[in-house]
DNA sequence: GACGTCTTGTGAATTTCTTCACAAATTACG
DNA sequence: CGTAATTTGTGAAGAAATTCACAAGACGTC
């Protein structure tokens, strides 16, 4: 199979909400015109990144929503759930921690560790703070496929390569902090500086 | 000028960042393969990026470290202070008005605002966490460029548009939600469930 | 079942982004 | 001063992503 762009993949994935709010309302039936509308895309772009995978549509009529649906998260691999570990129970992790969207969408946060003896024991949201110390040993039983990355930048490398060596094999990291990690593993940055940096630019250089 | 890449933006904030990281180690010049190692691009790249905004290197020697961060600096508009408020003091609202990186940056947050009356009153940070009946008569007073909006979905474009209205600029929007607004107004979505699907397609669609 | 309308799927064209590759500058050093 | 070693800045080439544009299929209607 081709490769697929992240750009292609992070379209499938607002395709998705569209449709799920379309569903909400009980519409059957979209066109590739209707979706790009909502995204701001175009039509061509939506019928292309669909086209990756395969033809979900019908020539004079469009895609039915319910069908479209169940391939995008099929194609997203969001028809089981995946097991994610926050680590790092501070301010952003316990926010995570407790964020429903992602449970919604089928990432299931199984543990939450934190390496400050004075959090651990404490619950965030019905899940119990654990210490480091147990990662390792808890991820044989609860065998993660995410880890998310709440801790600071200094600890951020760190904590990767325990994460990695316990078996993850993918990480969303929150500290601004480039990770090395084999290329086995997929990682994905969020990096709220340089969103607001990106908006200082265009402040600065665009109009005015 | 020519308009500029947003990935190009991008990777200058990362570059800012690698710089910092240079200079607190007292290293005076540094070389656009240097460079390039840390962020994981080439050395052609870092110099293209940079060649948008001028030469600010010497052949045969590379970039002086405080130069080039005072210049990038310059370019992407931090060399002055930025008024940022912030709207929802829910989980993310608070911790991101108590994050330390974004003063650090001269992204100084003027105000706090929320609906809820329960909320309303309370301090987070020193910042006391104001009504939205009032943002539009402060912000002439604050008078904020850009608004972080962390509120739910449903409430997103109506505070995007009450934000507008008075005044904002940029808009940094951490609500799923795709957001309608002039295009005067410079817009960025922090979107952590497209990332952890983006992470979810990469198990599913790579090796394995 | 022929005709008109609509919308997909996809090669081709276009635009945008990245990488290559090398002349021009600069330094180091004998 | 001359030569070797660097490293920038940038056109040109190449790759990737987006948009165009249209043939082909599907439906509704008469
Ligand atoms: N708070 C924000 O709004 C925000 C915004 C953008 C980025 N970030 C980044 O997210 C990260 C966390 O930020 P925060 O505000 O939640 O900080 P925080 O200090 O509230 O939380 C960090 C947590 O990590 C724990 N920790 C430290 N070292 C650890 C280790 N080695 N192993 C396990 N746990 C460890 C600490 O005990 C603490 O509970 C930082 O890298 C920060 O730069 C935060
Ligand atoms: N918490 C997370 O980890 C997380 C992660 C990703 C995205 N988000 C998104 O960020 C947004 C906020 O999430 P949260 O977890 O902080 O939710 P929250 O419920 O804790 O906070 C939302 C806050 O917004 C306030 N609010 C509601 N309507 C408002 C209005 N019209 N004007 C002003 N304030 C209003 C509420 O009173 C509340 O304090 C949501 O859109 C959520 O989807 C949150």
């Amino acid at each position: 199979m081709k490769r697929i762009a992240e750009s292609t993949v992070r379209r499938l994935s607002l395709y998705l909400r569209f449709l799920e709010d379309f569903e909400k309302r009980s519409i059957g039936t979209i066109s590739s015109d209707e979706l790009a509308a909502r995204g701001s895309t175009t039509s061509a772009q939506v019928r292309k990144d669909l086209s990756f995978f395969g033809s979900f549509g019908k020539r004079g009529l469009g895609y039915s929503v319910p069908e479209l649906l169940a391939r995008l998260r099929q194609i997203l691999g969001l028809d089981h759930e995946w097991h994610v570990v926050i680590v790092g129970a501070g301010k952003i992790g316990a926010a995570l921690a407790q964020y429903r969207g992602f449970s919604q969408r089928g990432f299931r946060i199984v543990a939450l560790y934190d390496s400050d003896p004075e959090k651990v024991g404490r619950t965030v949201d019905g899940l119990q703070i654990r210490p480091m110390s147990a990662l390792t040993a808890e991820s044989h039983h609860h065998r993660p496929d995410i880890a998310v990355l709440a801790v600071p930048a200094t600890a951020a490398q760190e904590v990767a390569d325990i994460v990695v060596a316990a078996g993850v094999r993918a990480i969303l990291n929150f500290a601004p902090q480039q990770l090395q990690v084999p290329d086995t593993v997929a990682l994905k940055e969020v990096n709220m500086a340089i969103e607001l940096e990106g908006l200082s630019f265009a402040l600065t250089n665009l109009r005015m």
